[in-house]
DNA sequence: TTATTTTTTATCGTGTGCGATATAATTTTT
DNA sequence: AAAAATTATATCGCACACGATAAAAAATAA
């Protein structure tokens, strides 16, 4: 005898298919209002929010190639290397073909893209300051990182 | 006498600026992610995630103005507007001007949209199933829903 | 050494996502 | 009722995001 009769179970399943009731739509309605709420503070530099992953890498390791970018952020290449370009356009940073192995191109700031590092630098804690208004615990969104991040390391293999 | 030195500050202010210590890139990255999950289940339905979000709610409410399914998706009228033509286009919805309010056009599923709730009826438990294969327990991403449903309800206004 | 496979980057096409703007219909104000 | 403001949708342009594919260089196998 079962314990969830199939009858049951189909109920379950067309009950699962309401919005309110998945995981998956906060993650992305979620993943979009933060990309909103930097934007006023990224658009002082000039720059999109994809952008500014680029370069807090860059800001952290120095020199690296399309690939190990493209890694860190779980993009493929074919997104990073057009938004590379653009930010080439820009004069943040500089592409080179490696001379030890050719098939890299090796990506490094610029002066004026090392320079955005000290402007960038009160942007996290105007966005904590934003987050500490809500009824949010920081230990609860400490804990909510950790669990994405775990979430992160089983879906991305 | 600060707690906190100013250049105690400074230094706090630069490593956060590493992309390990931002729960905003977690989130980003989680929910590309979690659409690159679904996107095999949709494919044998032929549609994409945001489209699957349009029709879970039509399956839900029936017929809808452009402006509802916007807001319930927390997108703008100019995302949904293309999203739901090409709907239309693959016959899955019909969309025509209320005549009691000729601003607004009323969307409404079509009998092929209709019976794909049938297969897709499965899709959300597969996912469970799948989330069920990781280190992450049931109880923590219900948690982590309700924790992003307050993120969401404090930045969506 | 030659052939095969893998690695690294780039190109192309489709589908979002959103700011700025336009247009028409409705509601509110005067 | 006429003017002004608001609402609902659409259009345009730009920037991702990714699958499919190509091309060149390097590593590996035969």
């Amino acid at each position: 005898m079962h314990l969830v009769p199939a009858a049951y179970s189909i109920i379950m399943a067309y009950d699962q298919l309401k919005l309110e009731n998945q995981l998956c739509f906060p993650v992305y309605a979620a993943s979009r209002l933060i990309t909103r709420e930097y934007q006023p503070l990224l658009e002082k530099l000039d720059i999109t929010y994809p952008q500014y992953l680029v370069l807090m890498i860059l800001w952290e390791e120095g020199q690296l190639p399309v690939n190990d970018i493209a890694r860190k952020l779980i993009l493929n290449t074919n997104t990073i290397t057009p938004l590379l370009k653009r930010m080439e356009q820009q004069g943040l940073l500089e592409r080179k073909r490696s001379k030890e192995d050719e098939r890299k191109v090796m990506v490094q700031l610029t002066e004026k893209g090392e320079q955005l590092q000290e402007q960038a630098a009160r942007i996290p804690e105007q966005l904590v300051s934003q987050l500490s208004k809500s009824d949010l615990k920081a230990e609860d969104l400490i804990r909510m990182k950790e669990q994405l991040n775990a979430l992160i390391g089983f879906l991305s293999k």
